[in-house]
DNA sequence: CGGTTAAATTGACCATGGTCAATTTTATTG
DNA sequence: CAATAAAATTGACCATGGTCAATTTAACCG
């Protein structure tokens, strides 16, 4: 028979994370080390995979988090009636989603939801995003001729492609607002010639 | 002084090349170890890291030498002429790139060239991508108010997009096709309200 | 051909993520 | 409270990618 959770194994996880939060502000994300942590929390390695299935559960996790609060700040702001301005809402989002080669690789990987079996942190920040992006883009005066949905995925494809670009040897941080710019422009506002 | 390259480590690559693919027919990219590769090839472990800087250099070429094949495909085609026709063309290299997660993930990680410090296999596939398809839309009766290589650059990330679905739990192969259909509908055939 | 040097190869060893049977702790029940 | 069952924790152990000082092999030279 299924108990409750017990107040124990709350503050397991919460000294893990914590734990985790302090190795990544000296180290890095790609730093971490599974043994520093357990070591950190005063737990045994064992606990650590109790708690998250591996490594990239937890980062999961502590990067869900922060992507959530990015959200949180763009959910807040008026809808954007101009490119620019739609992408200075994703810039700080974005330019934390690529202080680090290994965090960028961890969403994507995470992003396409379920190839684990369940939809986790990251993957939600996904769906966040599109349902914040898609009524802006349906109140704005951007192109009407195709669905906000379908709009939104694209501005999100974008947005992935002008953020791998950052990691390319011809480019820097600073390309990346530029050229989410250019993409967005074409995509959101195509002259067409029919 | 410099010395030439002796036979025996050309011939040494080659046994590690053709074991790897001995080895990825039986369990695939996933399912290879390096030390299954070794054993086959008859060498020993730190000669496989005497060849290939890490297992994903392996992979990378590996998969690169796929990629250029197909490519080498679809530079035979005539210049499509319909969004039909583009993904026709490139879907055999698509199917190929989703055949296993794995796959798709060393790809995309190496694709954005050069965290890595030169630029390898994969990543020059992408650059032949580009140049392929951009005469393609330059030709073909697709919107002509960007330019070809920005249109590229577009039909990359939307292939990308719809590949990446395909590993969510909601989507599968057979939506890859549509999908990348809807993409570049919206992208090179716009309709725009001005 | 023997000596010398650079390149190639070796395999013991390490780092790190992850597993699991055994143990300890907590909750429940009579 | 004692007995018992479920949950949480432990740490020795494993799998696998990767390293490097030592050794072997091949090429060059007088």
């Amino acid at each position: 028979m299924a108990r409750a959770i017990q107040k124990r194994t709350l503050e397991t996880r919460a000294r893990l994370v914590a734990a985790a939060e302090e190795v990544i502000d000296e180290v890095g994300y790609d730093g971490l080390r599974v043994d520093q942590v357990v070591k950190r929390a005063g737990v045994a390695k064992g606990t650590f995979f109790a708690h998250f299935h591996d490594k990239d559960a937890l980062m999961d996790q502590l990067i869900g988090a922060r992507l959530d609060a990015y959200l949180d700040a763009i959910e807040a702001l008026d809808a954007p009636q101009t490119v620019g301005e739609i992408v200075d809402a994703f810039m700080p989002m974005m330019l934390f989603m690529t202080c680090e080669r290994y965090v960028f690789d961890v969403i994507i990987r995470y992003s396409g939801a379920a190839a684990r079996s369940e939809i986790g942190p990251i993957a939600n920040t996904f769906g966040r995003h599109a349902q914040v992006t898609a009524p802006w883009l349906a109140q704005g005066p951007f192109r009407k001729d195709i669905g906000a949905d379908l709009l939104a995925e694209g501005v999100m494809a974008f947005a992935i492609q002008a953020m791998s670009l950052v990691f390319c040897a011809l480019h820097n941080e600073t390309d990346l607002r530029a050229r989410l710019r250019l993409y967005l422009e074409a995509w959101l506002l195509p002259v067409s010639q029919s």
